[in-house]
DNA sequence: ATATAAATGATAATCATTTTCTTTTAACAA
DNA sequence: TTGTTAAAAGAAAATGATTATCATTTATAT
């Protein structure tokens, strides 16, 4: 992925901090701010936790990079791709994207609810197959 | 409802602080801790904010009441009911719940991560029939 | 190369949540 | 009822998370 095409595509300016959030973000899926402050400053030594916050608010307003809120967590980062679900293992933490037919299930929900619908936010607890 | 039964049946201690949040949540459906806290100093002057996060982390950790964390938004508690989904309206804020054959899909999220599935947290956004 | 608007970093300020501790109260037994 | 006790409430302080401020630096377009 070339995150500078990404950034300067979605009009936001290209500095080496942006480029090692987005590259974090894509090497680890998902990653809250915590995780993403202690790895980003060993790149960064001197990096401002208010420049990690505000290039979130920056990148998140501009569609790039988007909030994934998960139930007894931290909320999540991902970088924007395609609608898909979420898995999370309730045991050890793994936080993995599930494919699903988004499409039917949306049509279902808006033949009940005859809602517009925007985005989804669908998040799967359970245990996953090492844990069990 | 009744809101002391439920409180002794989670193994609660009944207070009148209790019951009242209890009464505003089914009242609401879905409120936060805010709205929650401004509404309930109408029957409880003195009522403390500690005492309410207090309550709302006995409760929840009694699984009487439940989280749901919503996109864009502060997160909204209800009084715990059998699986269903959320309907956001990102135009007038509504918010309601959906039925829907959760059973299903998480047959189909099941068969394709082979997870033990164990609670789901699906919202949808859109814009809701008045508003449209 | 230069100008300029925006980004960074440091710090302070704000807001949300939790902890601590004293007082009050619900639950239970006599 | 009344007394006992463990838990809950309330007030305030402490902590933690996020946002605002401002001086300095840097990316971008000329």
């Amino acid at each position: 992925m070339n995150y500078e095409n990404l950034l300067r595509e979605h009009g936001l300016k290209v500095t080496p901090q942006r480029l090692g959030i987005l590259s974090l973000m894509d090497l680890y899926g998902h990653i809250n701010i915590d995780e993403m402050y202690r790895e980003i400053k060993k790149q960064f030594s001197s990096i401002s936790l208010a420049t990690m916050y505000k290039n979130i608010i920056a990148m998140s307003e501009a569609s790039l990079i988007k909030e994934v809120k998960v139930p007894q967590q931290k909320s999540k980062f991902e970088i924007v791709k395609s609608p898909h679900g979420h898995l999370l293992c309730n045991s050890c933490g793994n936080f993995v994207d599930i494919e699903m037919d988004i499409e039917k299930i949306v049509e279902d929900v808006t033949k009940k609810s005859h809602y517009k619908m925007l985005e989804t936010s669908l998040v799967f607890c359970g245990v996953c197959p090492s844990c069990a």
